[in-house]
DNA sequence: CAAACATATGAACATCTGTTCATATGTTAG
DNA sequence: CTAACATATGAACAGATGTTCATATGTTTG
């Protein structure tokens, strides 16, 4: 018999089998976790999250948002594309402006529970500074 | 005078200034934003979607979650690292073994969050097929 | 119709990210 | 102490991602 690796052993010695007996039959659709992966990757990049903030306060046109975040009116529109396929945001055309706003009131919520989070970690980093 | 390009005629033209000067006073810290498009980061994987949600469940050892989600060992212990990091999840030793379990409820919220606006806006994309 | 303009998009490029492989660290048993 | 084992981590590599540049599309004005 092969000598087996690390890994093998530690999959079949150390695991505890009421845990994966219990756990294993409520493991959701895969499917379902990759879509929810790529949904929160759409949170995951500071330009989105910026034109998510400004869209919080105003429907706005591309050039707005591009004036106001201080970048190329390309980058932005990509962006809004991605936002757009996401349905985080929605786009209304009004002669040769296209206006953007926020498709839904997840996107407050989700980032409003990220702002808490950032906050409540954070205080618990300044009382356990040492735990790094 | 050399020509201007289009991002700047935009800028400077296209732009409204109503909204503009509304937004402007009420733009959060760049550093906020950028931390929230990190923590959003974190969960914009599906291995971490993954390991976070099989500790929805049970709290459980990094040998658990390798054969739960049939990876290696090394993966999802660099992958606990970064969610340590960001304080979604904290460890805790016994012996050889070290369990990991979710750190925060704000982790629920927001996977719960998502998945809504997964079901809602699949929903809508249903009734309006076209608009793509 | 053509010119001007707001927005969209494809290709290219540099950067970032996740996994693997090898190996290190830390713990328990003998 | 040493062997065995659970976990952690550094380096390297492949694939994904965001911006830029050039250009296309769609709309209004004259």
């Amino acid at each position: 018999m092969a000598k087996r690796d690390h890994a093998e052993v530690c999959a079949e010695v150390c695991t505890h089998p009421e845990i994966l007996d219990k756990v294993k039959p409520e493991m959701p659709d895969e499917e379902r976790l990759y879509d929810l992966a790529e949904l929160f990757k759409v949170f995951g990049d500071t330009t989105r999250i910026r034109i998510l903030y400004v869209l919080f306060e105003s429907e706005m046109c591309v050039c707005d948002i591009a004036e106001l975040l201080n970048m190329t009116q390309s980058a932005i529109s990509h962006q809004l594309r991605v936002l757009k396929q996401a349905r985080l945001v929605r786009s209304r055309r009004e002669g040769k402006t296209v206006f953007y706003a926020l498709d839904d009131d997840h996107v407050r919520t989700i980032i409003g529970q990220g702002m808490e989070h950032l906050e409540e970690s954070h205080g618990r980093r300044k009382k356990h500074e040492e735990d790094l």
